[in-house]
DNA sequence: TAAGAAAGAGACCATTCGGTACCTTTTGGA
DNA sequence: TCCAAAAGGTACCGAATGGTCTCTTTCTTA
């Protein structure tokens, strides 16, 4: 491979470490040129301007989630446990595994004010669809087995519980003592047993 | 009253205005002018700088929401309907009543990653915490009055309620349809129902 | 190994931001 | 009514930002 492109490659991989916790808008070139030990000139070469770095670390980002996500939610067959494993997969990863800085589509979601006209905002809202999509695709499937209330609306249901992780992870920042989102994931439990038909 | 005082207050009536829909950051000092067809000469010599600004915005802005919740709620005896009353009053406040730009508190928490040093951080702070107690007093009552579940944890269940809003307005922005809220709102009112003990 | 191409360094630029200095105008009380 | 104090306008400043330009260094391949 040239040369060219394993540096690319560098900038992208610790550029999406510094964008995922210090947030898109925040991070500036100079923060990016620190972290990689490039400059300027080194950078522009391999990317057009910011906002092309923005996009392509934020989809190496949501390729590291979607991995992490699916290898959680395939170890259990039953709707609910697949829920509860889709919900505590963002516990592990608010403690910085498999990428620094939480969720990455959680993360990018919150800076959607600052992002307006950016190239990243149809990108950030792809992902979050897809989340929500999947998590509808779970519901949806344990209803069909008798696994969960037929009375529930699949896609309801999954934005209902995407929002409210996603609002835990503001008041986890907020409140900055970490207790949040263990009361987030303790109560989504809660929720999802009072969802779930009763296993004999 | 002197003429000084008016103004003060027009500058703060108007900020309030902006920085409660594109956010404090995002508002420049040249939006403010712009809004209030005061100068820069004008505002500086109100206040010491736009920290100031801000942080009396939201303090106003926190008071217009104070009574608009307080007269939602005290409508209602049973705690299910306080708690119901309490959400809804998220939905009018999106649509632009009595405050444009939704809930100050949850749009001003949205922004903290921006806001680190800031002096309205602990503003923010206090007033998140005293929307989760007067909420967690609901229920506290509630469950003492055998109106909700004995089982319920007040403060946790406050958190939970207050995440889901947080998260769904987060949702609400990115996706610009408006069927976000609507939908919370929705799920939330089920969910209250069914922490509720019933009545007869 | 030599020469052209690729990659990178670093000085520089335009813009925008919050904020200041200083001057002019307006206000309001004796 | 007068005049000092309050209020407001405007030009300017320094810092930080994203981005460009040009020159040098390092690959890479014929």
């Amino acid at each position: 491979m040239k040369k060219g492109e394993l540096t690319r490659r560098a900038i992208i991989r610790k550029s999406t470490s510094i964008f995922n916790q210090k947030g898109y808008m925040t991070t500036t070139m100079s923060d990016i040129i620190q972290e990689t030990n490039i400059q300027k000139g080194g950078i522009y070469r391999h990317f057009k301007d910011k906002e092309q770095l923005m996009v392509e670390s934020f989809h190496f980002s949501t390729e590291i989630m979607q991995k992490h996500l699916l290898t959680s939610i395939s170890q259990h067959k039953h709707a609910a446990d697949k829920l509860v494993a889709f919900v505590e997969a963002f516990l592990q990863l608010s403690e910085g595994e498999p990428i620094a800085g939480g969720c990455p589509i959680f993360n990018a979601a919150i800076e959607m004010d600052d992002l307006e006209g950016s190239a990243l905002l149809p990108s950030i809202n792809k992902a979050m669809d897809m989340m929500i999509k999947w998590m509808a695709k779970i519901i949806e499937d344990g209803i069909r087995h008798q696994e969960l209330e037929q009375s529930l609306q699949p896609y309801d249901t999954a934005i209902y519980i995407v929002s409210t992780l996603e609002g835990g992870l503001v008041l986890d920042r907020l409140k900055k003592d970490g207790q949040i989102t263990k009361i987030i994931i303790n109560q989504l439990r809660q929720y999802i047993s009072m969802i779930a038909i009763e296993r004999q």
